[in-house]
DNA sequence: GGGCTTGGTATAAGTCCTGAACTATGGGGC
DNA sequence: GCCCCATAGTTCAGGACTTATACCAAGCCC
């Protein structure tokens, strides 16, 4: 049970193999060489702690390539299945779990309804316990072999050690997540916002890949953000940053559901535009009136005035954060972004500063919303490569 | 002209006297032993490094203090006048300079006006540059003992070696102005916005000090912000964040002399304010006359939709940053806050959600609007803080 | 003056990175 | 087949740091 030993040296290892490790990750396979360079090591360093790393198990070599006229070299990768992560999705009708290997292949899934308004916590944290016993059977996996579980989350999820969850809508007020996850099982857990989770996993893995300053914007029901910058979520004083749905684009507007005037959410979200466009409630499903409303032309005044207003929303985001790149998600932000995108830019173009416009691209998200247990998952792989060693269990 | 070996190792003897030099900046005085609990290091490293630092003239030994029964402790602290710094603001109607030590005790100040309308870049570097013989010369400093001159400046400034400047409302378009300057002198030069100039400012020495993330907002003729985020200015990926003022509050709202309709700015910038007043250009200077405007009983309608203005734009900084204070600032901005200031956190509370209202104090500036230079002059000690010493001379 | 408390320093040990020499592996010219 | 070269990776000595431990310094209280 040693501590890391912050103080200062120590952590320099720590810290080159954290840095080798998260290289490896994101660069697939490599070779020794690369890593050099890529990292700014030195040659004798990187295969030091390359040589710690397969002794521990965590990469391994895998095969060789020529290389003009040398010594061929010697491919590293991480080893899969060193460890599994368990991703998570509290959504407002049912939870889904994944168990992920390190390469993010999926090995087992389970899915819990929750009845209409029935998401009291006790039983969703019963779901996701029964959930976990449920994927590691049908893996085969055991539980030491788990780095841990994330779960994404509605609502504003404080980064404190009980990860208290506070969900305005969802009726929860103040759950202490993590501690109650923790009874049940003696896996890591991790937890965040399901909009920033899936932010993560765009960035990671979708229409983010490459990028430093992302802002993924998340349009269904509700509307929201996930910030990214300097390819961290930014949280903010109190882990609730990014909540774009709620910001004004038309003082004294309309009503939202937040009892404030004018929110962005009142004019874009999926909601308020099957209101306007079929005066009542849809019958069917929303994903399929929405899809419906696209192709309707006599719907051109509500889209366009959405597209005013979400080119404002837009142009708001890109002049306060400057982000290189703008994704379009959520299931409505996908179906009215694959319909109406380049109207979408035009607009946005009208409301952000030539500046930071010239240097944006608005983009499609690419991963659907499933991405949300996924990212969840990936706070497990965070905490990995920045410790660049397993969690210490109890 | 050795570089700084970023590799790892030589490195840490470079992060820790950079850390114990910020530690005592921002502590004022202390001793080894609070160095060594404040920073976490060992006391001989503490010993070991304070000795390099006093070595080079950096820190000095200052008296000692008892401690109940014991050895007194040593006082340690940055001798002041080991180094000067230069900060400039450049407005839309003057430039001004001020020279500090590293205490930020002002040396000697120059002003020069502009003319209206006549802020090319050619006249204004002229001034900079006569600007800085001057205060040099009254304060009897060598240009030698100059650790760098900080410009703040209207528009987007871009981090890049040239330091472009982008002022859209200001007539500057791409200007070099790091080069520019350069050539005129061997001193360092550094170059930020001046709404983050003023914030950090108000960060370091004035109604930030202790928060984390912060939102500094600058209502003048023109209308901006400086986001802190972590105790860090955020640029975003090309420098331009945190333009407030051209966020949308009315979609299709009134036309902005940025181009675009419905900002910010064309609702609560100090020439909008005083348009809707008085009708036409004021006489006197802008400043006595929104003085004027707010002692006065008729100008009531003006004000309310001026305050419901800025608690929605007050309100989308709160959603998406999430800070923990938001600062009034600039010349129209204390003014109007002065005067307005619970009415103001009443409106942002309509706009914002509950839980990130909660969480927030909106306060006044306490630096008022000279803290552009002296901000700017920051920009120098922070990078003095960062590297340890003294940037490296041609 | 002796014990006690607190502040600061020297010394030696241990950890880590790195540059230079060295080994490994293959291609191509003749 | 032999030699040279190019590229990849490793070994080893050397140097730079931090730090634990023991030690000195300075004052209070009795």
């Amino acid at each position: 049970m040693g501590r890391p030993q912050r103080g200062t040296l120590r952590g320099v290892r720590r810290g080159n193999r954290a840095l080798l490790l998260r290289t490896l990750y994101f660069e697939q396979e490599s070779s020794r060489q690369d890593l050099s360079r890529l990292t700014g090591l030195s040659p004798a360093t990187v295969s030091n702690v390359v040589a710690d790393l397969i002794t521990d198990g965590i990469v391994i070599e895998a095969g060789a390539v020529d290389s003009d006229g040398g010594r061929p070299r010697t491919l590293l990768r991480i080893r899969e299945s060193y460890g599994y992560v368990v991703g998570v999705d509290v959504g407002e009708t049912r939870v889904r779990l994944e168990l992920f290997d390190l390469a993010m292949a999926e090995q087992a899934k389970a899915e819990y309804a929750l009845e209409p308004g029935a998401h009291e916590p006790p039983a969703v944290i019963e779901h996701i316990l029964a959930g976990l016993g449920s994927v590691l059977a049908d893996a085969g996996v055991d539980e030491s072999q788990v780095l841990g579980m994330g779960v994404g989350a509605p609502g504003i999820v404080e980064q404190c050690p009980e990860l208290l969850v506070h969900g305005q809508t969802f009726g929860w007020d103040g759950v202490p997540l993590g501690d109650r996850l923790r009874a049940g099982t003696s896996i890591p857990v991790f937890a965040d916002n399901g909009a920033k989770t899936m932010g993560q996993a765009e960035l990671w893995f979708g229409a983010g890949q490459g990028a430093r300053h992302v802002v993924m914007t998340l349009i269904g029901t509700g509307v929201g953000a996930s910030v990214i910058t300097d390819g961290v979520t930014y949280r903010g004083a109190s882990s609730s940053a990014g909540e774009w749905g709620h910001t004004t684009i038309a003082v004294n507007g309309r009503v939202c559901r937040c009892g404030a005037r004018g929110c962005l959410e009142a004019y874009i979200g999926a909601g308020a535009l099957l209101g306007r466009y079929g005066g009542g409630p849809a019958a069917g499903d929303e994903e399929s009136a929405l899809a419906a409303m696209l192709g309707d032309p006599t719907a051109r005044p509500v889209l366009d005035e959405a597209v005013a207003c979400l080119g404002a929303g837009l142009g708001d985001l890109v002049n306060l954060f400057n982000p290189e790149r703008v994704i379009l998600g959520g299931w409505a932000g996908l179906l009215i972004g694959r319909a109406l995108l380049p109207e979408i830019r035009a607009a946005a173009g009208r409301n952000a500063l030539t500046q930071p416009m010239a240097q944006v691209s608005i983009e499609l998200g690419r991963l659907g919303p499933e991405a949300v247990a996924l990212g969840a998952a990936t706070l497990v792989v965070e905490d990995f490569l920045l410790r660049g060693d397993a969690p210490h269990r109890s």
